[in-house]
DNA sequence: CTGAAAGCGCTTACAG
DNA sequence: CTGAAAGCGCTTACAG
């Protein structure tokens, strides 16, 4: 098949030994050295990493297991946590669950199999509380959202705070009736929907939320039904974009405009929110920070194993656009 | 460290080599299969990856270099491609070239060393011409940016007739002078340049092109300063979704308006164009068909090594929307 | 149907 | 500084 290190060594006239400790920068004379490298030029050799991996003893792989890539929260976690894993000689294992728990189970053996060094991991509420079944052999943390309590490393937004962020300018601008529309699936969506509540009530209005799919059909649906009613919001604030280009879309599609018609505001700050009707009021979250936290958080976990259950708690950003302003 | 196939074979009181192939399900007796698998649940074993990849010499592994993940356009075809690849018990390994060379030349040894079955790649036109220099071991099937005809499988859009789609649109609706902004780096812009000069002199239009750097922010400034010039164009084509997210806040900066001010079309059809003004008209890639288009030649190219040199040649779909409206 | 043995391509003590 | 040898955890002929 193709050459290993033993062609290397007959070619350089020395011991596979010698050929690994000099790949290795182990100590070898500079006449060794420079052999082996002429061997390895002229040979074409690629060390096996399977091989070196199962000899080793150490992967160097990281596992990172999400809902969906394409979701663009995700896409750019994604990238910060390969640059960062590509940056410290490690790969990186990507697995899309679609929130799937049985996709979930089945990649959490997959991540076994391959031995990895560590997982980065957004799970469902399902699999979150059942986490400890699968005793995993390396840990573990979850991002995006927190599991129950001290039981894993974690990095994830402040959610409730940056709800309040965006009740807070609503009630600002003059708002009332803010209606508030939330995921069902994640644990996300429970705590913006928390941080809706204690805001609302903090300013003395009533709250009036709806947990739904996390899709944008739903979200539409919704929308279009809620504003041929007769006590229509004043404005509305929306717990993902998938639900937010939902609301969009319903606008769009009766021909109502924001605020005028409706105000808007919600997570997160996709390219899209800055160029549809006046802007979207939209929370943006520390994406690059969040994968690179992950991944700093995991390796000092690998360093130590008996550190203490830490959650890192990020704050969103409130970017305030036209699709919040006071109605004229 | 972890359970082996010794400690299964140890528990259930057999040899390794019948662990082995009751996991492989080879032919062994019931009873036998019946105790292996209560020493499997009782040891919680699972098969180390590295180990059967290295005996087995089948990594079951497939590359996937790309330049960026956040391209709205990889984001999708890689998710089709693990979907496949999963589907047929294969994973993936994803890398991020930003199209620099000298990563891809990184991730091409990368690849090596994996000992990945095949790789599907994107590559930059530098690496693309020297690809042969690096003798894969593996094959390659190209995506998006085909090479010289003839040396490696590809699955491509048609380029040039994507971008004829979107000219005899636009020379349909009345308009003539036709400015064309193109991506200096990829095949791809150069080939929808050729599309577009070609489908202008069928029309007896004059071509107006200009090649820049593939970001957003190199669009912009090209804009913003053609808009001041006393023979502004009366339409605009794009060759990419970041030079027409350029195009489009350069618009919204300078206060205009499309189509009243400028016509807009372009290269691809992302979630925020159905939604940015009056919506713009965009050329649709079949992304799902063109990831799973590449794995399927990928794997026929495994079965037969002596298969002639294929290139498929996937049509893109114009989206007609407001953006090149006939101006009132 | 089952087991003993060889070996995939490396790394890593252990001697010298 | 260098080499011979063991062994990581599997799979796969080869016998029986």
């Amino acid at each position: 098949m193709s050459v290993s290190i033993k062609d290397v060594a007959r070619h350089a006239g020395v011991s596979v030994a010698t050929v690994s400790r000099t790949l290795s920068n182990g100590p070898v004379s500079e006449e060794t050295r420079r052999r082996v490298e002429d061997a390895v030029q002229a040979t074409g050799y690629r060390p096996n990493l399977s091989a070196r991996r199962l000899r080793s003893q150490h992967t160097q792989t990281i596992g990172l297991v999400v809902s969906d890539i394409r979701n663009p929260f995700f896409t750019a976690v994604s990238r910060a946590v390969e640059d960062a894993a590509y940056h410290a000689g490690m790969r990186v294992i990507l697995c899309n669950t679609d929130e799937n728990p049985d996709r979930e189970e089945l990649y959490l053996r997959l991540m076994q199999e391959e031995r990895v060094t560590g997982l980065i991991f957004a799970p469902t509420r399902t699999t979150c509380e059942a986490l400890d079944r699968f005793d995993l052999d390396f840990p573990v943390v979850l991002i995006d959202r927190a599991g129950p309590p001290g039981l894993h490393d974690a990095v994830v937004l402040d959610n409730a705070g940056a709800s309040a962020l965006l009740i807070d300018h609503l009630a600002a601008q003059g708002y009332r009736k803010i209606h508030g529309l939330f995921g069902n699936t994640s644990t996300t969506g429970a705590e913006r929907h928390d941080g809706y509540t204690a805001a609302m009530h903090r300013h003395g209005l009533q709250p009036d939320a709806v947990f739904i799919a996390p899709q944008a059909a739903a979200a539409e649906a919704h929308i279009a039904a809620l504003l041929t009613t007769p006590d229509r919001p004043e404005a509305v604030v929306v717990s993902n974009g998938q639900l937010l280009l939902g609301v969009t879309r319903a606008l769009r599609a009766a021909g109502l405009s924001m605020p005028g018609d409706l105000a808007v505001a919600g997570f997160d700050n996709e390219t899209w929110t800055e160029l549809v009707g006046p802007g979207l009021t939209v929370i943006e979250q520390p994406v690059q920070e969040i994968g690179a936290s992950a991944m700093t958080m995991l390796f000092e976990r690998l360093e130590r194993q008996d550190l203490p259950v830490r959650k890192i708690v990020l704050s969103g950003r409130c970017i305030i656009r036209g699709s919040t302003a006071t109605r004229g």
